[in-house]
DNA sequence: TTCAAAAACTAATGATGTTAGTTTTATTAT
DNA sequence: ATAATAAAACTAACATCATTAGTTTTTGAA
């Protein structure tokens, strides 16, 4: 009833993730990876349900290595609302800058209702506004609040990637401000009223 | 000099804009694009560079539509510092979501270096900043706020396209509030000195 | 030792990008 | 009008890729 352990689909999902980050995810192909694992790309249906199948593994497995680096930033300080925050936000660019092939699929997987996928995207969601809860913000004014974060970092690291920002201004400087600037305009979601 | 005027450059782009918009930009092909037009895909070899090079064109042709879109949002009104922003920012969020193929191409150069591609990029990072005059900021926190800006309306329309925003809280409203709050968090920006 | 199931394989197919070489055709110059 | 030119379309061919079907191998359980 259990035959033949050759590959097993962690090991498969992480050099596909290596090889995502050394080439770049368009070079991830059945083909490369195959190479890359001494097998033939017929072999790999094996395990996972062709490319679109491995993209959504890949992404998967993007989310959660995102949540946990995240998570391990926060837990180191705890004392201001503004600096653990930025410690996140700081975890979120390191982890899309070592590890930009990876990260990029978190954002194109196939099948974007995928269970799994959807689980570890709410635990990023619940942490970030967990962070925020000191502004005291109500339901939906927070709901607003982490969508303005991701936007934020995600939008940064996606430009950056991108050769967006082209002027030689150092980039971690802007991003801290960035952030920055985005928190100390939280507090006007708390006293309006419309 | 000049003979058999049959395809031309610019009505090959603006094909190739249509069916990335329709299809997707990952159903974008040489095989495709030639099917569209009625063509033999070795044929689009006399206007472009292969397909990285189609892919070039369409990314310049996006940025610079995405570009006349905005100035011509812009110019509408001019009272406070906020609305003209605000207005600019909803002409890229309707960009985004009428010509996804197309915007989704203007991130994904594959020559990042081509001359006309920065400078569609250059005058879109020119319009921002000079929106953002009346904040009075040095030139260093302009270059700051312009990234910032930037950086949450590409990150908003990117995770929303991906199909990151799931609870059912109106997408307008957050972009609004987004923006909202970051352009309450500029004035940060004037009066520090390190 | 037998057997079933999973994992690897080979072979084949269709679609793609690309190159090389050929044919067609509109414009220009005679 | 006619001939020459040059661009644009074509056909043929090849390598690469994803995918399916069917076969062989191998491991763990009966």
């Amino acid at each position: 009833m259990s035959p033949r352990i050759g590959l097993d689909l962690p090991t498969l999902v992480r050099a596909t993730a290596q090889l995502a980050d050394e080439k770049g995810l368009r070079e991830v192909t059945l083909a490369t990876v195959a190479k890359y694992l001494n097998i033939r790309s017929p072999s790999l249906y094996n395990h996972v349900d062709g490319l679109p199948g491995l993209r959504n593994e890949l992404a998967i497995y993007g989310l959660e290595q995102l949540y946990s680096q995240l998570e391990a930033a926060v837990t180191i300080s705890a004392d201001s609302a503004k600096e653990p925050i930025l410690a996140m936000a700081e975890a979120y660019v390191h982890f899309a800058r070592t590890r930009p092939g990876l990260y990029e699929a978190t954002l194109q997987a196939p099948d974007s209702q995928n269970e799994r996928l959807i689980r570890w995207s709410n635990d990023t969601i619940t942490l970030v506004a967990r962070l925020l809860a000191p502004y005291e913000l109500d339901e939906l004014n927070l709901i607003h609040a982490v969508r303005g974060l991701r936007s934020l970092m995600h939008g940064f690291v996606a430009i950056e990637h991108a050769g967006g920002f082209g002027l030689p201004v150092n980039l971690n400087e802007s991003f801290a401000s960035v952030i920055e600037v985005y928190l100390a305009g939280l507090p006007r979601l708390k006293q309006q009223n419309e």
